[in-house]
DNA sequence: ACCTAAACGAGACGGTACGTCATGTCTTTTT
DNA sequence: AAAAAGACATGACGTACCGTCTCGTTTAGGT
């Protein structure tokens, strides 16, 4: 009896090597954390790789394809919003966290610099945005919805208000510098949010 | 009687042609609008601006340099707070004047990568943080203290965390463009920001 | 009754593809005329001939060798010494073919840079030498080496000088363009040979 | 009183180094001698010039243009026709000369990639026609046909035949190798060309 | 009216990286 | 075992900019 399966009609030539695109994402990793972005070059990639220039050609279209790739290799376990139960600590949990990943160089930089190569490049900016921003943004409007379903924050706010009022302070040092990451006191922000989001207290569900 | 002023000591030579300066910086603004970051050169604002290459390596020690006058240039009338005495009004006020801003195609989207740029080039970073941040933030912060003083701001809050409160999620949706800023209503912004900031009201002490 | 043959022990598996090979110099010789040598290159011939590269590099060492059989397949009527008994008739007939033969685009042209290569290449030196030259070579010295025994042609003569006067300035004026090699008049070329070659006449000595 | 002379307006700009372009045609012929034709590369020039590879395409359209200069820097003293009122010594000393040039590695290998590139490159075959062969073909018509009225030469001949047939015989062996140049005896050529050119015995000028 | 001196436009310079092309080798499935 | 297919490491191609370096040419004081 043949197999009827119509999958795709078996590759022809040599296989993609896994080793060298493995090789490709790593060198540009490390190069990234090595030398920053301003000295990552694919030369510079391919001779860290052991890999030809047109290995890296024949996969990805552009540098930033590339570092969307090296990043999102890294960022398996995506930081996104955590249950405990109460709602508060999980608030303040969230921030730490999402500061203390900008500020580590092995994720702030590769994040920075994908936004960066984001704005020339629009097919980065679109795996950026539904590998990475989507699927987070998601999470968390279902979860405000929830809340507010719960009686923990406003039925009268936008959740995407909510959440920017969340992260937004975060990245906003992240990028400007204006004023240091570090100094931001997530207890301090998690109470001022608390206060914006959650119902009045008169109505309101208390206990 | 002699003159006094501890002035430098009268140039010698040619002075600095100010029709340059406007050529370079306006080529600067134009090239970035019209063909975005990725293909601003130095030699292409040269050209543009009928410039030697010197002349822009004589004022300016990188394209992000330029990038920075350039900015500032534009910027005359710089998105700060306005005092009309209502504070609820004038924070919206500011809300909608800072989204406006970063929203129009002449201001934020060419100069959008100013900030990425900054975050791999010191000297850039520097520069604009002492141009452009700085000087709001302390406006801001000095603002903020007095509104504090007059009782319409938390007296325990951090200044700095208030007003990365009020504008943050505006650069946030400008950076990640993860929501559209357009879909941002300043009102309620404003208001949630206001319940985070202001005193507790009436009885004060819930317990 | 035993097999005698003792010829190389029955080849196993797939025999070489004689519709490959054909493919293989008819392509090189197009793209030769069409492209010119400049623009031939081992993948153009493996696409235009429907052939993988490997197949090409398992019977051919290099660019040269195949251009020398592609050669060799268009020369199948290589143009050499023809007799009828009249030795000058025979000259002149073979200046004019050899001339004609150069001078034809499908031939000429497309392989001059066959003779440069060879300069650089000894493996296509050795290759053409072999294939080409040193037959012709040969079978002109046995012909001259009897033309001599005729009385024909000088004994005092090294035969090669023999055969280079009669050739050289054909192949001179195909290779260097100093002047067209239309403008020979082969019966010119062939008298002057003649008077340089032949014993002298009737009272012999000078002196 | 005005200058009135119409020369060229005064450069602009930084004028050619004169340093860099020797550097660039010594490299190319030291490269050509020490390595060969085959491993001749732009790249390779300019690392050993000490030269950007721009400053080299900046002046020269191709590798060939680079080589013709490189080659007419060392040909100075074009060897041509030297007269001493012996005609057939004049020949002999000819035929010795192109061929001690053309084996000369320093020359031969220069000469050969000179026509190589000709082939696909018509700037340089116009070169190649101008600057070297053709002003040595008209020295040699001249010479040629002042030997016709002085009665050396056969007037029913065709200078530009004779010409050939004096040095084809060098060319042919040095382009094929049919046979080694080296084999070439000047003085039998000599002889052979003379009996060839020189008018009949009967009505000739002899003394 | 000269003189000095720095800024100016122009553009060549030594470099680095780009993205493409061809080389000759290899690894797969198919014949 | 040979073939078609095509990925691989290598390396040269010709181009674009970089930041520096001369040139000849303004354009202002200072004399």
């Amino acid at each position: 009896m043949a197999d009827m399966t119509p999958s795709t009609p078996a590759p022809r030539g040599r296989p993609r090597s896994a080793r060298a695109q493995q090789a490709i994402l790593g060198a540009a990793h490390e190069l990234m954390r090595e030398e920053g972005y301003r000295a990552l070059t694919i030369e510079g990639i391919a001779a860290r790789a052991g890999v030809g220039k047109q290995t890296i050609y024949r996969w990805w279209p552009s540098k930033g394809a590339i570092l969307v790739d090296a990043f999102l290799a890294q960022l398996q376990t995506h930081a996104t919003w955590i249950e405990t139960g109460d709602f508060r600590a999980d608030l303040v949990t969230a921030i730490s966290r999402a500061a203390t990943t900008l500020a580590d160089p092995e994720f702030g930089s590769p994040y920075a610099a994908l936004f960066y190569e984001a704005l020339s490049d629009p097919a980065v900016a679109a795996t950026l945005y539904q590998q990475v921003l989507l699927p987070s943004r998601i999470a968390h409007r279902e979860r405000m919805v929830r809340a507010q379903a719960e009686g923990t924050v406003r039925t009268d706010l936008d959740v995407d208000l909510v959440i920017d009022m969340i992260y937004a302070p975060i990245w906003y040092r992240f990028f400007t510098r204006a004023v240091p990451l570090s100094d931001l006191d997530p207890h301090a922000l998690g109470d001022a949010v608390l206060r914006a989001i959650q119902p009045a207290t008169g109505d309101g569900a208390r206990g």
